[in-house]
DNA sequence: AATCTTTATCGTAATATTGCAATATTAAAT
DNA sequence: ATTTAATATTGCAATATTACGATAAAGATT
């Protein structure tokens, strides 16, 4: 036991799941902050700016990017990582589908 | 060392990775749909929704509510556990923001 | 009161995450 | 070719999460 029961669950809700869990830690909503703030994906001083040690960093943006909210490649000595932008746009409609069937709901109780 | 350093982190990033890290699961983002779904916060058939046994999805639900996504009450011998509106507009809201800043981007290189 | 039903908690095993020092890798700069 | 600079990987310790059987708690039913 111990591991995400992930099969018993939908395509969709494992997706949902996966880009949430991404975001699931400061450091990682940080970098994806600085992503946009920077306005420009070539950022090799990401590392400056989080108070983590280079390994940590380093880490945090390839669990990003196996989830598909940064897309990276290789650029001479530095790396260019970028948002990707379909990802956050899969989030930010789930979040307005949910909501808006929220706010259609006629049996409020709490 | 494993322990995540929330305290260098924003209060905002903190909580943004709170509520997502609550939905980081499939099982948790399976009780969110369903509470929806149901169209009502009354709901004590929910361990029959989901494939996991009862103190797993009691453990789940508990995460919920510290997380603020959900919001419960004890009512007889069943429990009432209705969405938070407030913690889904709360992501909505954000990743509407980040979506916006993405596509407002001028140096975009991927 | 005894039983049933439903949810919560405890205890524990399996697994995953977090963080970093040490080291490796890779390409640019000298 | 050597050094420098930036990122990645490895290895490991500390901690957190996931899952569930056993048990507790608490109101409902009989």
């Amino acid at each position: 036991m111990g591991a995400t029961k992930t099969e018993h669950f939908t395509d969709k809700q494992n997706s949902i799941a996966t880009l949430a869990k991404a975001l699931g830690h400061p450091a990682r909503v940080a970098i994806i902050e600085y992503l946009i703030k920077v306005d420009t994906c070539i950022c090799g001083d990401i590392v400056n700016e989080l108070p983590l040690a280079q390994p940590t960093v380093s880490q945090h943006l390839k669990e990003l990017k196996n989830a598909g909210l940064i897309k990276g490649e290789i650029e001479g000595n530095a790396i260019c990582y970028c948002i990707d932008k379909k990802a956050i746009e899969k989030l930010q409609n789930y979040f307005g589908i949910i909501s808006a069937k929220i706010t259609d709901k006629k049996n409020n109780c709490c």
